[in-house]
DNA sequence: GTTAGCACTCGTGACAAGAGAGTGCTAGGC
DNA sequence: GCCTAGCACTCTCTTGTCACGAGTGCTAAC
């Protein structure tokens, strides 16, 4: 997906290319040759542009949806402009202001920051915005709980060092009482307090501590160790999201389907599951445009993310959602500096946290 | 909001009225007379037919757009109709059949048993489904954490008998290492475990329990005796949704400040927390139309709602959401029989759940 | 390589006209 | 007193037509 042609283009061209988006992303509707002369300083006619507007068209950097009207940017065409011709600028210092103050307004939790960015972001770009709620991505176990609720069903109940919780029911063939179990889960809470899901893994593959284990410790064991993994991979991680309405009031998602993939979208998290993990592990924003990593229905539709958090503690994933006519430029350095933000904001709240196992949380 | 007019109508009024709220719901357009008595067997003509639609609309039950357009129901029209005229009988039994099936097709967990109903309800009536998340109404404690987070918070995990999780920050004056803090855990859960809320707040006000308490132990227990309240009040219970955009297409909510209110709606929880609560204390399905119980905002909009759940333990709300003119019948019998059919899948699964402290789980 | 000029294509908006939908009213019938 | 046929009136919706304008591609000249 980063094949970066060149296209083999004249700086003019690639001028206008920077033209047209800008044109389209702000009026929606394609821009013509005497539109783009007529704005800019170009120094050359109308027919120049329109021969270099076929030039971009045959390879393949914009479309015509119809002859005799203007050219809109195709999706390689947007690929190409956030490559090499997008500059992103820091966000103006009023605005990083403005959005400031909203943070220092309240007193508020991580979990609250991160909403509050959501609702900041979708208000700065217009558009829809998520976040994932922070996790940690190397979760210790704290503490767990087994409940019998049922004949066959045991849940077990698992809260992480930093906070984190997660549950999960368990089906045995035998009938425990409460009693048992909360004896079982007393005893393998002392040995496993402060392990992490690998660290619990290979303890269950020493023998030694196998011998004085209830039958069904191994299924409880294997049950705690893939819950903290998928907290580790923040599979189970909420996403918030704000801003819905600024994006399905745009022309290009008024066909019913288009706007059927865009709920679909945040209705159903697991569209994100397989990108939030790969952004997570890395740095800087990362633009995705129309179906490059979603799937095939979503086109005239683009994402960007960027990760924020804390090195390998309480990170997460925020970012935007609009129509691939987005306003790219702008979309960027806000994601940029919101995920900055809120990394800053978490330091200074959780300085020092959660290091080790937790045992002090001293300067 | 029950005030159960009567209007003074005659009965072939309310046939009309009945006949034109059946008409427009399924049309989405104004009904003349003329379709009326094509339509249905009156044995009047379709003057007769205009003279009580004239009346009709005197006493407000329905509208004009503007002349020489047919009628349209009003709000009130809806009401009465809701009230006076529906018989919503059960669901066809293939219909049944059909749901049932889906459930019966997968082995689930509570939670995941709601999120099916939401995604089969709001299948079954072409709108968008909603549900709580199940909670139970009177939840004890199991277990709770005390995690240092930085030198100032300290993060309380709640665990409940039945599984429920919650999590809250506490704002304290000194530092606490997190030894003190396992240990006054520790303590407290010995005496506090199999407690509810307002046992909690009763064994505080025993001057016995007080000596040997930490200084930040009286915070704690009002934070704890509190999330216990709020989990009772299904406070923090996750709303479930599906289907918006089966009504965001609907011809009403196609102008964006109306689109807008719905999406509010759903993308923020806190337009339900004052009518989930008194939904959940009452039996039978709760009609809810226009503006009558929430915001003003929420005109062209109606909500069918119901309780489900094992008496006070694991009950929730769920139901439909779709524009005024909506197959109130329809959405009756299947909010009705969603709700049974979800009640009895638990009270089978879960039998004899929770009972008293949870020490054993007999049949 | 650039530009002026021009022919050609297509979408768009305005406008009129007509059809048709539906009503309210009136006068007469049972 | 209730019902109905008939009719005039009002509005909306559709359709067709037409002219305009936007925009392009091409060609020939600079």
């Amino acid at each position: 997906m980063e094949q970066s042609h060149d296209y083999n283009i004249s700086d003019r061209q690639r001028h206008i290319l920077s033209i047209i988006i800008e044109e389209y992303v702000s009026h929606a509707r394609p821009v013509a040759s005497e539109q783009i002369v007529s704005g800019y300083q170009l120094n050359v006619s109308s027919a120049t542009v329109r021969n270099d507007m076929a030039e971009l068209e045959r390879v393949g950097l914009i479309v015509q949806p119809h002859t005799s009207a203007g050219r809109v940017p195709s999706e390689r065409g947007y690929r190409y402009f956030v490559e090499n011709l997008m500059h992103p600028k820091a966000l103006p210092q009023d605005e990083q202001r403005k959005i400031r103050h909203q943070f220092h307004q309240v007193e508020m939790e991580a979990d609250e920051w991160v909403r509050l960015a959501t609702s900041i972001l979708s208000r700065t770009v217009h558009s829809a915005a998520l976040a994932t709620a922070p996790r940690s991505t190397a979760v210790r176990l704290k503490h767990f709980e087994l409940l019998a609720i049922s004949e066959s069903r045991i849940m077990l109940v698992l809260v992480g060092h930093d906070g984190t919780v997660a549950q999960q029911m368990l089906h045995v063939d035998e009938e425990w009482t409460q009693e048992e179990l909360s004896a079982l889960a007393g005893h393998l809470n002392a040995a496993l307090s402060g392990k992490t899901s690998q660290e619990i893994d290979s303890w269950v593959n020493q023998p030694d501590n196998l011998h004085s284990i209830l039958t069904i410790a191994p299924s409880v064991l294997v049950t705690l160790s893939g819950m903290l993994g998928k907290l580790e991979r923040h599979e189970t991680a909420e996403i918030y999201h704000e801003g819905l309405a600024n994006i399905l009031n745009e022309p290009e998602f008024r066909q019913p389907e288009r706007m059927q993939q865009i709920l679909e979208l945040f209705e159903h998290g697991h569209v994100w599951t397989s990108i939030i993990p790969s952004i997570i592990n890395q740095d800087g924003v990362q633009v995705i445009i129309g179906d490059e990593a979603m799937g095939e229905g979503m086109r005239a539709c683009s994402v960007v993310l960027a990760r924020y958090g804390l090195g390998e503690h309480l990170a997460g994933v925020l970012g935007v959602v609009g129509p691939t006519r987005m306003p790219y430029s702008r979309s960027v350095s806000s994601v940029r500096y919101m995920s900055q933000l809120l990394s800053d904001l978490l330091q200074k709240s959780y300085n020092s946290p959660f290091s080790g196992q937790g045992e002090t949380q001293s300067e």
